[in-house]
DNA sequence: GGTAATTTGTTCGTATGTATG
DNA sequence: CCATACATACGAACAAATTAC
């Protein structure tokens, strides 16, 4: 005879509940951002909770990016917006213990990037494709500080044109990760200068082919682009699996 | 008179210097998964803080996933192996927080799915081919429910053969977000027995290209296919974005 | 199997530095 | 400048859970 199907309880922390509530209120909109949540001894009593437990849930809340308190900010804890700190913060603990190598983050950017461009292609506004063009005249005109902020602006602007919020967030975040893995190396290479102008021209060269429309040419260049800055730094054995994304001659192009 | 330039101090909480020293104990590897903390009792004597704030630490490394407690486990907290639990957390969240349209969610499923068919078209062994055949021959004999799970094996399998742990990663994390997001709505389909027919010789055309080296053309063919089985539930302003992805008759093939 | 010891979960009280008005 | 309310941090205590003997 089988009676109801009962599920397992797992034992659930008082703190758990007391970020369960707050959390759902902040992801329903019952809470937006730039409000303010009681205060910790306000909660303790909403909650019937000890002090202990309200901070703990609050770390927890701040630790995932959605609320932030300060001492002595008389108005409570403050529910902030959207930012994808906590994904990043994430996605680098991946890399880090997780030993992706830089072959494998290059070939993700690979791929993401030259995605985020073949909708911009398409979807691009004047506005965002003059966003892009002036980005890379400053990378022209840029000493090698500026130079990776110029960069970063170009795409960005193609990230925001792909009109996917996903893939802009994404691009960002492994962007800044393997910027960061690779920072020195970049800045100590013999031929800086060079790489800097065959990175200009590839460039323009995608800038071209999103101002054309096309997309898939663009896409293309855009690997390309990444695999000739990045492969002197991934050894040999890796360098296959991102050719594997480049050798295709005719990948979307007729 | 300039003097030496001081950098601002932020005001750093105690438990975040804990929380920095034992994540970069674990991130550095001196600390490896399955290995424990000492006790919270002991903590508290190494750092020099009370035991609230080795708890607050705790909590913050717990909902980062690298360290699990448990109540009454004399061996002290636990270094868990990565998962891609936070990612997948943080990741839900921002679906939520910022909104994120259905349509973004499965046009980034688009880009990822078809990235890791195109390396696995080059890079799989045969072993993992065989995976994704039988993944393919479970589709056929399965109920709605079993149907599920080995789709999800057959993306899995064709993940893992990309070659790269963070296209894996990201892939298993989006599908699931993409699935819970609209599990209601497939099983009430009203032709969901035709959607099944049609989502299985999609994916025994995708073999088949991945089978033959074809990578492009696996690569066009699961985006279709991807197309075919969420267009209906995405709004139709929504699914031009997603058709930028489609419709050049060519990406990839000659 | 039962009991003791240890650990985590949780509560409560207190002191201190800080921001607001 | 002062008063108030807040977050930060500490410490002691008890309950519940786990392990080991």
């Amino acid at each position: 005879m089988s009676g109801p199907r009962f599920e397992p309880v797992r034992a659930v922390r008082a703190y758990e509940r007391v970020v369960e509530q707050v959390e759902g209120a902040i992801e329903s909109g019952a809470l937006s951002p730039g409000e303010r949540l009681p205060s910790e001894r306000e909660l303790m009593v909403q909650f019937s909770v000890s002090r202990s437990t309200v901070r703990e849930a609050l770390r927890v809340l701040q630790a995932r990016g959605l609320v932030r308190s300060r001492p002595g900010d008389p108005n409570g804890a403050e529910v902030l917006p959207f930012s994808p700190a906590a994904l990043h913060k994430s996605m680098t603990t991946l890399a880090r213990v997780s030993e992706l190598s830089l072959g494998e983050l290059v070939q993700f950017r690979m791929v993401l990037d030259s995605a985020a461009i073949l909708l911009a292609a398409r979807l691009r506004t004047e506005e965002q494709l003059a966003e892009m063009a002036a980005a890379v005249e400053r990378m022209k005109e840029a000493d090698s500080e500026a130079f990776g902020a110029a960069d970063v602006a170009f795409h960005d602007a193609v990230a925001r044109a792909s009109g996917n919020k996903l893939i802009q967030i994404c691009t960002d975040v492994v962007r800044s990760i393997v910027v960061d893995l690779i920072a020195g190396k970049i800045a100590s290479a013999p031929d800086g200068e060079a790489l800097m102008r065959r990175s200009i021209g590839h460039h323009e060269e995608v800038l071209a082919a999103v101002r054309a429309g096309d997309g898939p040419l663009a896409a293309r260049l855009s690997r390309q682009s990444m695999y000739d800055y990045y492969a002197d730094y991934i050894p040999a054995e890796e360098r296959v699996a991102l050719r594997a994304l480049l050798d295709y001659g005719d990948i979307g192009g007729p």
